[in-house]
DNA sequence: ATTATCTATAGATCTATAGATAATGC
DNA sequence: ATTATCTATAGATCTATAGATAATGC
């Protein structure tokens, strides 16, 4: 009762890389939040449940945990966009192509992996905000798998008849794609809701967005009736 | 030689609202580059030219300065948006509304009044990550009177025969054109080039991004052959 | 006399480190 | 004996204020 108890050991002992591990998993949700410099290292710490302490002596400095930080979300993010890489190039591949995001966004269903798109999201935001290099590592190294096969799919549809408008440019499309997918999810970062889409399912959410970039793309209207059958995608996932 | 000034004025004595105006205007850059938390005060009054002291003689704290930068921002862009309410209720002005955004952000055209769009958007992108009032009020204010335009004018299309695929919500696409739009702002807020389009004249640019929203919006072709005009647009502005 | 401005500084963080202590594993 | 963890704290900001001084306008 009279000594004040100078030590309480309120984290349990754990191997240094396993704990290394936990302290990125438990930060990540705090740095998505507010950002490198507007968090603070008593923060991270609460939020790891250890001391301030213990976290510089896994990361020399608060920056250095906030790249390992970013590492952590490239490699997590491995992407099982992967499943695409396999489709063969045609328009029926195409529309699944550009569903496929809509779906995964607008659902908003985790990517496989337990990262939490929106702290990805987040992170990628910041990052505009910021020098853009974790962004470029995320949309130019995470997507580009996908935007390879868009692009093919898309020559692919021109050359069985499904597309005739004349395109200025192939790269473009993904591009245009992934704004509206994205832009949908930076528009759902805050809690307020911001966005009134007049539709309240969001199965009819995720068709209207599709439609929209498929036909922007240029894809008959033939063709879409021929292909896009969201009922029949989600079985073979 | 001696006597070291203890005292130097940095800065012309100026009428109290003149330099409330001034301190808004220096300090909108800094706050939009880094945000509420990420710049200091002394940053804020070095931008201005005077010292802290004066700023908090204007603005009782940091927050309540950033709120008057964001009020700042809503009403210096009184939107010549305004411009767009004139027009008929037609396919011809559909085109139109969907052109001007794009032509607007994508050749990044200051926006007639001296506020920098570049700026707004960093404004809107902070308070995304952030509780979104300010991007609520960016958006549904000020957009508001182009949305609106917009679903009209593609109402006014379906009537004229130009639309024929059918629609579940009106109001989406005036959404996802912005959403089209912001996205190229966003992705170009850092120095770093993260996005190629494959395209690198700005009117081919803008005409792919106006083509790609109207067609998604399934206006069709022979419409858009009969009204798309860029060359014509701005001659008549 | 009033108003605009500055210098100087208090008090509150915030990052990072030094050094002590407890748990683990040989 | 080694490793993981903590407490305590130094030193560096950072926000905001108190109080002094210079310019303005009557």
């Amino acid at each position: 009762m009279e000594q004040i108890k100078k030590y309480r050991k309120t984290s349990k002992r754990i191997p240094k890389e396993e704990r290394k591990v936990q302290i990125l998993r438990s930060v990540l949700p705090v740095f998505a939040k507010k950002g490198l410099r507007g968090c603070t290292t008593k923060e991270l710490a609460e939020a790891t449940g250890v001391s301030e302490a213990l976290i510089y002596k896994h990361f020399p400095s608060k920056e250095i945990l906030f790249d390992s930080i970013e590492s952590f979300c490239l490699t997590t993010t491995k992407a099982n966009i992967g499943i695409l890489e396999s489709l063969e190039e045609s328009t029926e591949s195409l529309v699944r192509c550009i569903y496929f995001p809509m779906y995964t966004v607008l659902q908003n269903e985790m990517v496989q992996n337990e990262m939490d798109d929106h702290h990805l999201h987040r992170m990628v935001v910041h990052s505009l905000l910021g020098d853009g290099e974790f962004a470029d590592d995320f949309l130019n190294n995470t997507y580009s798998i996908w935007q390879d096969k868009v692009e093919a799919c898309i020559e692919a549809a021109r050359e069985a008849g499904d597309i005739t408008v004349p395109h200025k440019s192939k790269s473009i499309f993904p591009w245009l794609v992934q704004h509206l997918v994205s832009c949908y999810a930076y528009k759902h970062l805050p809690e307020k809701k911001l966005v009134d889409y007049g539709i309240d399912d969001t199965e009819d959410l995720v068709d209207e967005f599709t439609l929209f970039a498929l036909r922007g793309i240029g894809l008959s209207q033939s063709a879409i009736d021929r292909y896009y059958h969201p009922g029949e995608f989600l079985r073979l996932r």
